[in-house]
DNA sequence: CCCGCATCTGACAACGTTGTCCAGGCTCTA
DNA sequence: TAGAGCCTGGACAACGTTGTCAGATGCGGG
């Protein structure tokens, strides 16, 4: 039978439940405060006997230093902010584990929120990481304008956008080659005989969808053909709408032979739509997908790396820390197309 | 002799950057620190005209309140902690944003650190949160020795265990029915005319990993079948060590019929691995994956709910800092087997 | 024995905010 | 018009930590 033990009963003070403070600990060991921090930092200076009474009285009592005090203090917080639009997004969740990791490795930890692609409130939390002093923000803008941003970077705090470019202000970007990796993922398709191709995509407000799909009609216009207006659609992801967005382009006289899709959840929705469909209609999508290889056919992508782009943005933006890092850059990650059998199909007209 | 030794003047930068502080709001406006205070916690008490004077200087200084300050003086962040195994795997990432989501109801950030299931990382991670005073803290568990929180829970931080219990102290624990879950769906494939099934799964000293395979050992016994020592293989959850261990339990004179995997990464490798095979292999997976429908045939799995887990453990952190919860209490979420095909196919010998 | 020097230690003042408390000035009533 | 009571505004002391600086202590050498 394993020893427990029992919680006891909690005080009610709102004082971090009287917590035991240095000066606490000072008159528990009998020496000073200014010692006390000493041992607490591990600064030289403290006789092996001194520091052993106070370790003692720091065991006995449980003292923790307070870091809130200290960062009042010391005017850093040891901690960044990343701002996201949904951390339980396949694409998100290593991006945000590889800004940790980067952070870990400057000792700071990471404070993290999600915008749900709400302008309003990805400033709401910027803004509320600011206040919390964060050392620097990283940010996958929801809105395209963050001026509201530009006190807190002039009062120091590092900031660095990832995924879709800052609105209205000059900072650090970081991005995918959004642009390149749909136009090459179109062109693929053409390639593949191609030629009524749709394309359904995020939010035109969303700066990638709109890159992708500049993309898109890059590749098109390239291999010279007209675009139809029923081959496009753009907004909200949630699966109704994209439902519907690829039985319409699939239906109807002329329907399209290839889809080229604009992220992982548009791809998820419109795989179950093709799975139900007579003909095979290609598709290539954008955002690797797990298990992608699995399917039939295997689903062909444009693959961005995700981890890549967070420890990017959290070394430059550590960079920015550093003071190694002056102007504002632009900074662009390669895509990859991925063939798995989707993206070769033959038109089935 | 003329030489003095001179004392380093004052840097300014790491005063946050100067950045203005109520003081000088007060200053530039011509009121009180206090009136200032005011405005900016939106405190009865001060003239309109007053009232304005204040916001336009704060607009023009572009201050922002220093919450490290205020957390100081008030005793509480409004704030969380969360520890878990690894931000970027699937599961995790829907139990995140299901307890920032609580956070955010209750007007708390969350911040959060991944212990890549290190315990020694865990605890370092826990007690850098609780020197940050986060009010509570959610912790997914990689060792299971806790009671270096106990000094911690006593000081007043709200504490609850998800997804496996703590170690060794008592505290709040939300787990999902693994023993339950695992024995269903092994029972499931038995149904199917299964009696050569083998069960892979994490590192037994994960807790959620033995709880699974005391759920295949229970549904087994129920069936009156004897199990064999090489059809369980419990390890490392990487492609390698698992595909081996899948390998393995399918070759040889009488392989077996079926397989039930542990978790989710688990049964990513091991329908790669039976995709490669000629016969056809029966197959329930603990934890749900995306397009698991959409492959051939479908993938049956034990799905357990990872935003319920997350939202009720941070509820019941909540309802502790409110005081209306006492005693610890373990919760137990149930699973729900879906049928998809790769459990229901008959044994092929 | 005392001085100089190095090493340790502690008193004290910040850091930026909020809670307490009191001083004026105002309105309202008797 | 005086007194009571309300509103507004500000002085001041925390909160727990760290940087500064000066005082204490010990040691060796003159």
């Amino acid at each position: 039978m394993p020893e427990t033990t029992r919680r006891t009963e909690r005080l009610p003070g709102n004082r971090y439940g009287n917590r035991p403070t240095m000066k606490d600990v000072a008159a528990r060991a009998g020496v000073g405060l200014k010692t006390v921090s000493r041992v607490v930092n591990g600064e030289p200076g403290v006789t092996p006997d001194t520091e052993r009474r106070v370790q003692e009285a720091i065991d006995a009592l449980g003292f923790r230093r307070n870091d809130s005090a200290r960062v009042l203090r010391k005017g850093r917080t040891a901690s960044i902010g990343l701002v996201l639009e949904d951390l339980a997004d396949p694409f998100y969740g290593p991006l945000s584990r590889a800004v940790e990791e980067v952070a870990r490795a400057h000792g700071a930890l990471l404070i993290n929120g999600s915008s749900a692609e709400d302008p309003e409130r990805e400033q709401e939390l910027a803004l509320a990481l600011c206040a919390r002093r964060v050392d620097g923000l990283v940010v996958i803008p929801a809105g395209d304008d963050h001026r509201y941003l530009e006190p807190e970077i002039r009062a120091g705090v590092a900031t660095v956008f990832v995924d879709r470019p800052a609105g209205r202000i000059d900072a650090d970007v970081v991005l995918s080659d959004n642009y390149g990796g749909a136009r090459g993922g179109v062109a693929h398709l053409i390639a593949h005989g191609h030629r009524r191709i749709g394309f359904i995509g995020d939010m035109p407000r969303i700066h990638t969808a709109a890159e992708r799909l500049r993309g898109y009609r890059a590749a098109m216009e390239d291999a010279g053909i007209p675009v139809e207006e029923r081959w496009m659609s753009l907004g909200a992801t949630n699966p109704e709408r994209v439902r519907r967005a690829a039985e319409e382009m699939l239906s109807g006289p002329d329907p399209v032979t290839a889809v080229f899709t604009g992220n992982n959840r548009v791809t998820v929705t419109v795989i179950r739509v093709l799975a139900e469909q007579s003909r095979r209609v290609a598709l290539v999508g954008f955002d690797d997908i797990e298990l992608a290889d699995l399917l039939q056919p295997g689903v062909t992508v444009v693959a961005q790396d995700a981890a890549a782009l967070g420890r990017t943005a959290a070394e430059r933006l550590f960079r920015q820390l550093d003071g190694t890092l002056v102007a504002p850059e632009r900074i662009e990650l390669p895509t990859r197309l991925i063939s798995r059998g989707s993206g070769e199909l033959p038109p089935a007209d």
